[in-house]
DNA sequence: TCATTTATGCTAAATTTTTAGCATTTTTTC
DNA sequence: GAAAAAATGCTAAAAATTTAGCATAAATGA
C-alpha cells in the first residue's frame, strides 16, 4: 500500500488533498476559504465524506466540529509525488530534478551552503535526517 | 499563461498527458500500450481530441497516423508541476524536496560530486544549462 | 428554557467525464 | 484495381463526479 494511489483521485478530490496537506488538518470551513470558486458548504462536506470513504482521510472531533487529517503521511505523500514529477518530466534523473529547484529559487549563498553539506552527508552514507 | 492549468485535467486526460510527457510524442497506439486497463481505441481517441480543443496538445501527420505532441514544453511543465509539489508537501523548502529525492535514490559518489559542482555553480550566480 | 446559530446526515439532481459504436477515409497488399 | 486493414470523424449512451437541498442534532446565549 506504498503506492500511488492518490493518482486515482478525481479532479475536485485532489484539490482538497492538496489543501489537507498544505494545512494539515483541516475544517470544513478552512477547506471552504481555500478553495478559489466558492462551493457550498453541502458540497465541501460531501467532498470530505467521500474521501473518508476511501481512507484518504479521517476525522475527530474538535468541540462540535470535524477535524480532518490525511491518512497517508505528509512525507511519504510528498516522496511519491515527487517520485512521479521526477518520472515523467525529468527522465528519473535527480540532477536535472535538482537543477530545476535551485534555479527556480535564487538561493542565497548560506543556502546553497547547506545544500553542500547534505550532499556531503549523503556522501558519508549518511541518508537519514 | 504561465500557470499550473494542468492541474484542471480531469484524472483520465492526466493520465495521457503524463504518458505524453513521458514518451514526448505519440499516437494512438502508444497511449494504448502504455494505459494498464486497455480502453478501446475509440476512447482513447476522443480523450486525444478533447485535449487538444482543450490545447494541451497538438498533432501532426505521420504518414498516415497523427502524432500528438504536448504544447507546452515538457521542462516548463515539468517545472510547474515541480513548484506544486514542493509548495504542497515540503513547506516550500528546496533542502527537504532536495534531500527526499537523494534519500530516495541511492546515488553514487560520482554522481553526489555531480550535484556538488551544480550547487558549486549556483553559488557563483550561474543558473544557466 | 427556548430561539438561534452552527454543525452533521442523508438523498437526489445536474453536470462532467469516460466510453464505445458506426460511418467514412486512407493506406496497404495481393 | 479491388479487398482488407488501419486510420480518423462524429455521435450518443453509460458511468462517475460534483453539487446542493432539506432534515436533524448539538451548542450557544439571551
Amino acid at each position: 500500500m506504498e503506492d500511488n494511489h492518490i493518482a486515482k483521485l478525481s479532479r475536485r478530490e485532489r484539490q482538497l488533498m492538496d489543501i489537507v496537506y498544505q494545512r494539515g488538518r483541516v475544517s470544513v470551513a478552512d477547506v471552504l476559504e481555500d478553495l478559489p470558486d466558492e462551493p457550498s458548504y453541502s458540497t465541501v462536506r460531501a467532498l470530505l465524506r467521500i474521501l473518508e470513504e476511501k481512507e484518504h482521510l479521517t476525522h475527530e472531533k474538535d468541540g462540535k466540529r470535524y477535524i480532518y487529517r490525511p491518512t497517508q503521511p505528509r512525507q511519504q505523500a510528498g516522496r511519491s509525488a515527487l517520485k512521479q514529477i521526477f518520472h515523467t518530466f525529468f527522465d528519473k534523473s535527480i540532477e536535472k530534478t535538482v537543477m530545476t529547484l535551485i534555479s527556480e529559487a535564487d538561493l542565497s549563498d548560506e543556502e546553497l551552503d547547506r545544500l553542500s553539506q547534505l550532499i556531503e552527508n549523503a556522501k558519508k552514507g549518511d541518508t537519514s535526517s
